[in-house]
DNA sequence: TCCATCGAAAGACACCCTGTCCGATGAAAG
DNA sequence: CTTTCATCGGACAGGGTGTCTTTCGATGGA
């Protein structure tokens, strides 16, 4: 049986086109019913795909969660480089405003994930550790640029800058406001901002 | 079938060590192997009580966690009501301390009751949204009190410093930098308490 | 002492979900 | 016309939940 070698450029377009039905179910499914335990098979049902094709795709329901965290950061706009801005605390504090739409865009998703990650890390395949070591990657370069500019408020080192940078500029602190108080989007990027700057920025 | 009439001290006693000891049993699996999923099976095994006797006991899966909770806001002193401290800003700072080393205690067991809740209300049975509501009004109050005794920073309001308080003393907060963060439980404590004075208080 | 009562055990049952596997189908590619 | 491959459809074992019914055994009233 000499193998025949395949272009599949329509096959493959087929399949890339299935993984997003698949994707964007999930996503639908935590939006629409946030509060309910989230099966494979209706998932499956809902991209017209047979359930055993969510698991040749994504070789485990982990493998699904994953994917789906990956998609959203890529499509979200999350692991968006620093942006050309010169001024340390402009930067910071305009990065972290940019990032309260998709939290509250993507809310119920992210939720999802986060917690499923909090009860049991393999459950969702580590994406959720791969976003938070990317976000402490950069808070720590925001803190050393802070710190370099001398912006830090006096008697805060860089390390500590991050670490309340993370608390307070996460999708946890974001949500605490957002779904725990209530509060509109922009008024918690306010609030997010003023805390970001009395936390850690020199009074000016 | 005349109705007899009971008194039942000693079977009263057993039914209620029973209890406890089912408690335990969860208290203990969450605190052990914090990040697998939890079967009411394996607690009955670990209690050495039927699985029946659970659902006897509790009613449910759901009732079994709500109990967990309410035991743990009891035995661990989170309903602790105001301490005779008439300074404002004292009180608040050290009820914020006093949160701490519970936090820290308890972690594993509250992170997996807040999880839960968060992916599906229904199942810890109202427990988490009973703790939010209390703290909630005790920060409502602090706030209050901070108002009037007119040490709150400028231009902020009660209602400002109640949702910035929520967000900044809760156990998410403290989570996010214990764990998320790795840091000691002392320096956490620290690290809160600076953040509520420098986000609601006035400076002096 | 007798026995009604009630906490608890034990097990059966229906149901749902996960993972895995395998044979069948049908359309694209050669 | 034939190979190849994505997908389907269904079967299967395993494990979990909830519910119910039967039985056991110790307590404590009479």
């Amino acid at each position: 049986m000499a193998t025949r070698k395949y272009d599949q450029r329509l096959r493959a377009d087929a399949a890339e086109q299935t993984r997003r039905r698949i994707l964007d179910a999930v996503y639908q499914r935590l939006r629409e019913e946030p509060a309910e335990p989230v099966s494979v098979e209706r998932i499956a049902a809902m991209a017209q795909v047979s359930r055993s094709t969510v698991y040749l795709v994504f070789g485990s329901r982990a493998g699904l969660f994953d994917a789906l965290g990956d998609d959203l950061r890529r499509r979200g706009g999350f692991d968006r480089p620093a942006d050309g801005e010169a001024d340390a605390r402009r930067g910071l504090l305009h990065s972290i405003r940019a990032s309260v739409p998709l939290f509250a865009e993507h809310r119920p998703v992210l939720r999802a994930l986060y917690s499923m990650a909090a009860l049991d890390p393999q459950a969702v395949g580590g994406v959720v550790e791969r976003m938070g070591s990317d976000r402490a990657a950069g808070l720590a370069w925001h803190a050393e640029r802070l710190a370099k500019q001398d912006v830090l408020a006096p008697g805060i080192t860089a390390a500590e800058a991050t670490h309340l940078l993370w608390a307070v500029t996460g999708f946890e602190f974001f949500d605490q406001l957002y779904t725990g108080r209530g509060l509109p989007a922009d008024e918690v990027a306010d609030l997010m901002v003023t805390a970001a700057e009395r936390l850690v920025l020199q009074r000016y």
